[in-house]
DNA sequence: ATGCTATATCGAAAATTTTCAATATATATC
DNA sequence: GATATATATTGAAAATTTTCGATATAGCAT
C-alpha cells in the first residue's frame, strides 16, 4: 500500500498535533506563541512541528531566528482527496469478482481433491459450496 | 481539545488498517476475506477493525457466526467535515488578536518593571518592544 | 449436548512513537 | 570576533500502540 496516505492521516493522530493545527486555524503562529500554549518543551514542539510539515499540512516561513507557521491549504485539499478516495473508492466490482471467483475455484479444488475445507475458508465459499 | 477528533483520524494513521479501508473500497468483505489478504493474526485482525468501527468510518454486519464489513458513509461525511474545519477553521480574527494582544501587555509590564524579556518571548513581543 | 468454526478478549512481549535533557546549528547584536 | 536567542538534532527513557498465543464466547450442525 502506497505510504502518501500514512505520511497524511498521521499527521491528525497526535493530540498535540491537533492543537497546533487547531490554534493555526486562527491564522499564522510562530514558534514561541505555540510553544506558550502547549506544555511541552521546546524540542517537542520542534518534532511535532516537522511531522506536520513533512506531511503537507503545515507551511513553515523563516524570518531571522524566527519561525513561522500556517495551514497549507494546498496539502489540506490533497488530504481531502486522498479521504474521499477511501471513504468511497474506485468501485471496482470486476476486481471484487475476480477475488471472489478465486476464492471460489480454491474451494471446489479442495472439494475435487476429497479435502476438508480450510479454517477461515469464508462464508462466501461455504455457501456456494453448499449451493453447489 | 476534542478528543473526537482523535478519535476518528486515528483510524487512518496504521499501514494495516488503511489496506482494509483500501479493501472495503471495493465493496463488502467479511473478516475472512481480510485475514486471507493482510498477513496478520485474527487477533489482530479483530483488534483493527474494532478501531475502525469505533470510529465511525467501518460498519459491521453479523450474519450467523461471520462478520461482514463495509465503508460507513455517514462517518466518512463526519471525517470530512473535521478534516475541512481543521484545514479553514473559524477564521476567529478576534480571538487571534485578543491572544497577540495578552503577549504584548505582559510585555510592556515586564519592560516597566526594569526586567529583561523572558526567553521564547516571541517575535511579535520583540517587534513591538522595538517599536514602543 | 458435543463438536466444529468464526470472532473476541486477555495478557504479556515487541515495535513504535513521544518526550526531554544535552548539545548543535543558525541568526542577530554588540 | 564574543554573546545571546530561536530552533534543530541526538540519544536514551517513557509512554503508547501493535502483535500474537492462549483462551473465551457465540453460532451452527449433527
Amino acid at each position: 500500500m502506497n505510504n502518501e496516505y500514512l505520511r497524511v492521516f498521521r499527521a491528525f493522530s497526535d493530540e498535540r498535533r491537533l492543537r497546533v493545527l487547531e490554534m493555526l486555524t486562527q491564522g499564522e503562529q510562530c514558534a514561541c506563541a505555540l510553544l506558550e500554549e502547549l506544555s511541552i518543551s521546546q524540542p517537542t514542539l520542534s518534532y511535532h512541528m516537522k511531522i506536520l510539515c513533512a506531511s503537507g499540512i503545515v507551511r513553515e516561513r523563516h524570518v531571522g531566528p524566527w519561525k513561522y507557521y500556517s495551514i497549507n491549504t494546498e496539502g489540506c485539499a490533497y488530504a481531502q482527496k486522498l479521504l474521499q478516495k477511501l471513504s468511497f473508492g474506485g468501485e471496482d466490482v470486476e476486481m471484487r469478482f475476480i477475488r471472489l471467483l478465486s476464492r471460489l475455484l480454491r474451494a471446489a479444488e479442495d472439494i475435487k481433491n476429497g479435502l476438508r475445507p480450510a479454517k477461515n475458508a469464508c462464508c462466501s465459499c461455504l455457501c456456494e459450496r453448499v449451493a453447489g
